[in-house]
DNA sequence: TCCACTATTTATCAATTGAAAAATAAGCTG
DNA sequence: CAGCTTATTTTTCAATTGATAAATAGTGGA
């Protein structure tokens, strides 16, 4: 309210990492139309200072998204979920429970929401990443510990993955974006999913079977 | 490109008809952070006609939301779903065949997600309707099926059902907002679905009567 | 201590925006 | 055809926006 004049100087790259960072919660919490002049104001900086650090807001946006989609995930987890010396079960609350921490949470649901309605190839390959890291991934687990997996994946089993996965990330959506009284514990939401995609799973592949 | 001047008089109801129904399609398109300028163009219209039907932009977009949400539920629907001459699954079957003919489609699916991130009221009613309607209802006649509904559904259950109606939904969302490739039948989704909602929700009932 | 460098602010611009006021013209009624 | 009503357009405005140029002030090194 009286910070007049009491000019912080920052180094360059501390500053530009400090505007990134906030602008991801910015943009997340006021969408991507909102001016820069509020960003700024939300930084505690005047507005053409940010024009030093990004040539323009359309590139300030992109390190936005890339913060969001490119540093969260851990690769630890590719490791986790081929790892047979656990049952799938376990290897799939464990991901989806870390996973779940980390994109449940507000900025990362609504700038995905945003860039999604915005069409931003970023968001196109994030889910390619997912069909090819998650879902083709865990299918294939699934089936090997049910040993029907003479077969590799196929569309329909896919697309059933899918579907949980969906389930899983709607709860996210319900919690955060929608602010619906959801039920309290996320990991009863991601094993009854877990439950239903492996008994299911297994149900489709026999019925195709035959 | 030289419609100039032909001006075309339309009787008041008829053009402010007219108006929301385009709106409601540009909106989905653009986005409400888009001008009323371009909006108005795409109608044909100059800009400042807009204001003689609508006192502020604000009040367009508020009738736009209400045209999506409010009118396109089926009453019948509400039959349909607690028809005990049909089985659950015929009937659960038909109620998403058709209610997904009604919501994955462009205007629908966009318009629910942007309004979702304003957080605007009419979001919240329409899923308090969804659960209402829906979510419970499903459980109830499922648990009825299957004898096992000696109880009403608890909050588990409702939150099961979440879990799989948003895994339907989800599958709109990348067909129609994330444009991929998904499972070209859209009733193998709604199939498996359902089979692993009943078969999962009754051992959640099961389980839990222990 | 002074100077050079540059992070930051102040001032400013042109384009776009929602909105209002005034001018115009289509079409009905007599 | 004359005249009234009102749907539509033309003009215009003030506020907001992304972006640039010039002025200012921290900070480190000589």
């Amino acid at each position: 309210m009286s910070d007049k004049s009491v000019r912080q100087r920052l180094p360059y790259d501390e500053r530009r990492e400090q505007f990134v960072e906030k602008a991801v919660q910015f943009f997340a919490r006021e969408g991507f139309e909102s001016s820069t002049r509020d960003l700024a104001r939300s930084l505690g900086v005047t507005q053409p200072l940010l024009y030093r650090y990004f040539p323009s807001k359309e590139d300030l946006i992109r390190e936005v998204y890339e913060a969001v989609y490119l540093q969260r995930w851990r690769d630890e987890w590719n490791d986790l979920l081929i790892d047979r010396s656990k049952s799938v079960t376990d290897r799939l609350n464990l991901f989806y429970t870390q996973y779940t921490d980390v994109i449940f949470r507000d900025d990362w649901m609504r700038i995905f929401l945003f860039s999604g309605l915005k069409g931003i190839g970023l968001n196109r390959e994030y889910l390619l990443f997912i069909r090819q890291n998650l879902i083709e991934v865990i299918t294939r687990e699934i089936l090997a510990e049910h040993h029907v997996d003479q077969m590799p994946p196929s569309d329909d089993e896919i697309e059933f993955g899918w579907t949980i996965h969906g389930g899983i990330f709607y709860y996210g959506v319900r919690l955060l974006i929608y602010n619906m009284a959801v039920h309290p514990d996320k990991s009863f939401v991601i094993e009854n999913s877990i439950q239903a995609w492996t008994h299911q799973l297994v149900a489709i592949r026999k019925h195709n079977l035959i």
